[in-house]
DNA sequence: ATGAAAGCGCTAACAC
DNA sequence: GTGTTAGCGCTTTCAT
């Protein structure tokens, strides 16, 4: 292996002048740091990283906690995993990837063993229980999503509520008064996930402001239980004309049970979807919807645990707004 | 921090001794081990990570190498993700993510920096460009898919080319003669993936042997092209009676379209899918299918990796025979 | 069955 | 602008 003081030697330089030209730590001559940097490619020199982590006690090592749940839409969250893993790489860190299963327990393993600098956490609960121990890790912690008390923790999301509340309105300003939604699975809000209940709220509380009739109906993710939800909002709602879908494993299934019932969509039934943007592109028509910014999302959390561990930023709890992409799966009711 | 030194201060015993209880590596009395045990839990020890793989060149990380491909089915992928940290954690291993897009280069960072002891590569293709750098890198690598030519690199999947083969003999038990495979996005073909062309293989062979009709669809990812897929699989071939979906994303789709033109599964059409058990059985009617054992090729990864870091590893290529579970989809020709 | 001590490769004072 | 040096916390000889 090729260690620092083989480039050093290479470069006729000292240890630490190496260690500095990588670092930027001090001013290096420019005729050093080009010799310096000769070396380091030409012998294909890379730092240890154990050996930097013990010296410096930083690992430029992110750890995302994902979860393992079928429940919620795996795409989506396979979005962010990678939305995370790019923008770690655009500053120079990479992932440890870790799943719920550990526990609080696995929480402390990370921080404690020094594996990695700092952890985000998905699939956030509005009485998020893992609180408690990211708050005692003294280790900067994002959470992607947002609990109804953050204390003193770092978040960022799409404003779901805001979000819901977009949909409602858009079908509102078109004169729709029958509005549904089709959410994610009823196990998703039993277990308070976050952004399930925040985007219920947004979507009760336009319905109410705007005077609809308004339904809600969660779908477990499977076909079938999609064309059984949809039935049963056709059947509690037969007057429906407006639908918001924030499930996207039933979007396909919701459509295409539309269309047999013979309900033409834009023209007996708006549908405004809630997923990510390619996803609502991938149909006939291209649905109107609000995209969920994955990318952005992925980026800030990045972003944000990074100046924190810079040493720079006070906690914040970030909302992204929602936009509302208008498509042609939404239209004027008749 | 609590480091080595205070266990051991706290237990009465040296700072090796503390390693020796953790590592198992030389025998301790049951009372030493007892007293250091309890000191390891009182104060909550955890190892550095970094001084760890400092000292032992071992940081027990494996490199996962996942795709970032949207053609190929996310879900899957993510399965084949979790099932790795999962196997991992139970070896007391963690998981490393990265993403293609750094190239060789990164795999060369990755494992001169140390900062992970083996390498796992998801998404393979035929002519895999990536193994002269895996071999070049002196540590273990394993591959999640079978290239034509895996030379020394050792491989886990499921039989594609079997489990192909094993749908048209099926069919063709079933008395069916006109079939058809629906299968993944052309680009997933074009940049030659493995398993893709193995299941191609396997189905137009078993086709020649059984002496039936058959074509082949590439289909892209979107419900607009599976539908569109559908319509050229009716056109071709008016008289199919028995298709292959070896295409998560366009498996509701197929289903649906069907259902609307008329045409009854298992009555009119056979249908046996290629994907995950569980969304087999999402349907009203759980679906005659080949599994893709995710959890297994996961688990088998990591293993044959642990194996080699081992030392005691030969290379080898281990290809899971395919299972075909019968479901509601399939039924005799009428 | 246990301890003492020599590194592992790097960073960051501290010197000049 | 650069070199010297003292650790970082652990594993693993070598001793006993």
């Amino acid at each position: 292996m090729v260690t620092i003081a083989d480039v050093a030697r290479d470069a006729g330089v000292s240890a630490s002048t190496v260690s500095y030209v990588l670092s930027g730590k001090r001013s290096i001559s420019a005729e050093t740091r080009r010799r310096v940097e000769a070396s380091i490619r030409r012998l294909g020199y890379h730092p240890h990283a154990g050996a930097r982590a013990l010296a410096s006690s930083r690992t430029n090592v992110l750890a995302l906690v994902m979860p393992l749940r079928t429940d919620i839409d795996v795409p989506v969250v396979m979005r962010f995993v990678t939305s995370v893993v790019t923008a770690a790489r655009e500053h120079d860190h990479d992932v440890l990837l870790l799943t719920n299963d550990e526990g609080p327990q696995g929480l402390r393993r990370v921080a404690a063993s020094a594996i990695a600098d700092a952890i985000l956490v998905m699939d956030v609960e509005a009485d998020e229980p893992r609180i408690p121990v990211l708050r005692s890790l003294l280790r900067p912690a994002v959470l992607i999503g947002v609990p109804d008390d953050p204390e003193d923790l770092s978040c960022v999301d799409l404003d779901f509520h805001a979000a819901a509340a977009r949909c409602v309105h858009h079908l509102a300003d078109l004169g729709h008064t029958d509005v549904a939604l089709v959410g994610p699975s009823p196990t998703v809000y039993e277990r308070g996930t976050s952004f399930a209940g925040r985007f219920l709220h947004g979507f009760d509380g336009a319905v109410r402001e705007r005077g609809l009739r308004g339904g809600t109906y969660p779908c477990p993710p499977s076909h079938e239980a999609a064309r059984a939800c949809l039935d049963e909002v056709l059947t509690r709602q037969p007057d429906v004309t407006g639908i918001v879908v924030h499930n996207e494993a039933a979007l396909g299934t919701v459509l295409s049970e539309l269309d047999r019932r013979g309900r033409k969509v834009p023209e007996d039934v708006s549908v405004v979807a809630v997923c990510p943007e390619d996803m609502a592109d991938g149909f006939a028509v291209p649905l109107t919807a609000v995209p969920i910014p994955s990318d952005e999302v992925g980026r800030i959390a990045v972003e944000m645990v990074l100046r924190q561990l810079q040493g720079d930023a006070a906690p914040e709890v970030r909302l992204l707004s929602p936009r509302l992409r208008e498509g042609g799966s939404t239209a004027p009711r008749r």
